[in-house]
RNA sequence: GCCCCUAUCGUCUAGCGGCUAGGACAGGAGAUUCUCAUUCUUCAAACCGGGGUUCGAUUCCCCGUGGGGGCACCA
């Protein structure tokens, strides 16, 4: 078996504050990590050989930069989970390499179907194309170094699992097979598990991370690697398709840090270089939400739910990728071709940032304001045909055509576009009560109506500058101004202080319609 | 308990030894508009604490403290 050695093409350092001191005894040109332990390893350009082991070649030097995200179908896919693949994805994209979707069924319980397919839907909203992995629908998958899911490689841990157990870094006890450190063995007692037990004395691993700089830790324990029931665990399939895939990057969530020195000495003990690791900041929940990591069930947490209110997936991806990482100047909206271009891994943040939804908001408003009409509509029109009211709505295209058009400007988000446009599509919309309160306190709002009710007939309504002169002249002939007239108009007709120009509303609804809701409202008022 | 990561306005962040510590979101005030929203102007808002190093620390080092993560036959 061949496996090539990976050179590392990010340039180091970048932050100052960056865990540099020391002498690294890490390659830096090729990234390869590097343990203490008989004295070198692999590096880029001389194959080698070693009892059990992997010859390690390298034809071809330049960058190949590879990378995978690997989610589990155990859940919703959320916010987390959707920066840890857009960052991969960025880098594939920045770096001209390959973006690799994996899936880490192995839990049997908690994988289903559904979850699954959320994630190839997800993925596929936000533009996250993936050019090796199972296909979008699920059916068959593409790319050279399948199968794309854990569930079905057993046969390639099962081999990887006797070269361990053949060259003596795995052994069998209690039925589960284990993951052997090399060094002097003794037995203390673990607060944590309550529990006496073995330690083996190791050299620390030292991890030269793209984000983090040098991060040294400690593996003293044996660990499973195949369970009493016979399967793999996490960490050992993680390390043996990531060798399979020929994966060259490990990009991933901070939380994983702390295992990368079982990862590194899984890739020791196959006689493999590992990877460049860059381990990326969390999400945190903002300080509403409480404390800690934001978790699924976190309001906002899901990318479901944007995709349901129909956020512009651009939106949500240029504010993810403001999460932990920015393009060195005060550009925040950015096209994603910009965001590929500056995106590299020393330029990610080391800290955590916390969510914030108000953001997200301003963002997709943003990009919602320049939406083209076109698009505009289009969304209008996925959002209303999962509304009850849809059909009605979307009855006459020419109509509703033009009222999105005239709501686009006002609203923060599609799925405000129900409640902010009723009004143009039934007689039975609601009125809110405090605006009512308010509108009706002020001068007087009867007396207006009336005078209104009585002026609208000889009113032209084809355009709204004529409405508008019209109102507006009337006024003037009674002394008063178009605003006295403009709040109780609105209110009566639409229900609300919110919405388009009232001339506008009134020349859309037509004359007879605008009418008859004034005498309504007269009526009960 | 042990180990690892981290620390600038409420939040996201810029800063890589000398700055009036900048921008954005959110918040306050004002202007414009027929309302609302947008837009514009404007205000308030931060270097966690203590030691070093240095002529000089937000910046480098150490120690605290705070925050986060990990210590499984979960992933």
């Amino acid at each position: 078996m061949l496996l090539k050695v990976f050179l590392n093409p990010g340039n180091h350092g970048g932050k100052g504050s960056r865990n540099t001191a020391g002498p690294p005894p890490v390659n830096r040109r090729t990234g390869v990590v590097m343990s203490r332990f008989g004295g070198g390893f692999a590096t880029a350009g001389t194959g080698f050989d070693r009892a059990g082991g992997i010859l390690l070649t390298d034809p071809s030097p330049m960058s190949n930069v590879r990378v995978r995200f690997a989610p589990s179908p155990t859940g919703f896919f959320h916010i987390g989970s959707a920066r840890t693949a857009l960052f991969n994805w960025l880098y594939a994209r920045h770096s001209g390499g390959t973006f690799i979707l994996r899936i880490e069924d192995t839990d049997q319980a908690r994988n289903s179907e559904a979850f699954l397919k959320l994630i190839y839907d997800s993925m596929t909203w936000l533009g996250m194309d993936w050019d090796e992995g199972p296909n979008p629908n699920g059916v068959g998958e593409r790319g050279a170094f399948g199968p794309y899911r854990q569930s079905q490689r057993g046969a390639i841990y099962e081999k990887y699992k006797q070269q361990l157990l053949a060259n003596g870094r795995a052994y069998e006890k209690d039925g589960a097979v284990w993951f052997k450190l090399l060094g002097e063995r003794y037995r203390v007692f673990d607060d944590h598990r309550k529990k006496e037990v073995e330690k083996v004395k190791t050299a620390p691993v030292v991890i030269d991370d793209q984000i983090r700089g040098r991060v040294e830790r400690q593996e003293d324990e044996d660990f499973v690697i195949f369970r009493s029931d016979g399967n793999p665990v996490f960490h050992f399939v993680n390390v043996v398709d990531d060798i399979e895939m020929k994966i060259s990057h490990v990009i991933r969530g901070e939380d994983h840090l702390s295992n990368t020195s079982k990862h590194v000495r899984l890739y020791e003990g196959f006689g493999v270089a590992a990877p460049v690791f860059a381990h990326i900041p969390l999400i945190l929940k903002s300080p509403e939400m409480g404390q800690g990591k934001m978790s699924k069930r976190d309001k906002g947490a899901l990318i479901e739910e944007y995709q349901q209110r129909h956020f512009l997936p651009e939106a949500l991806v240029n504010y993810l990728s403001l999460l932990g990482w920015n393009p060195g100047d005060d550009r925040e909206k950015m096209p994603i071709a910009d965001i590929i271009k500056l995106f590299d891994l020393p330029g990610v943040n080391q800290s955590n940032a916390k969510f914030d939804g108000k953001k997200l908001a301003n963002m997709n408003m943003v990009y919602l304001l320049e939406q083209p009409a076109d698009r505009f509509l289009a969304l209008a029109r996925e959002f209303f045909a999962k509304q009850p009211s849809g059909t009605a709505v979307m009855a006459n295209e020419a109509y509703c055509r033009e009222i999105m058009l005239l709501a686009q400007p006002k609203i923060k988000s599609v799925d405000e576009l129900a409640a902010y446009t009723v009004y143009f599509f039934t007689d039975d919309f609601p009125v809110d009560a405090k605006v009512k309160e308010k509108v009706m306190a002020k001068g007087d709002p009867k007396a207006r109506l009336a005078e209104l009710i009585a002026a609208i007939p000889a009113m032209d309504f084809s355009t709204d500058t004529a409405v508008e002169a019209g109102i507006k002249s009337f006024a003037e002939g009674k002394g008063l101004g178009f605003g006295d007239y403009q709040a109780v108009a609105r209110l009566a007709v639409t229900g609300t202080n919110a919405g388009p120009s009232i001339t506008a509303i009134f020349r859309v609804l037509g004359k007879d319609k605008v009418l008859a809701r004034l005498n309504k409202f007269a009526a009960s008022a």
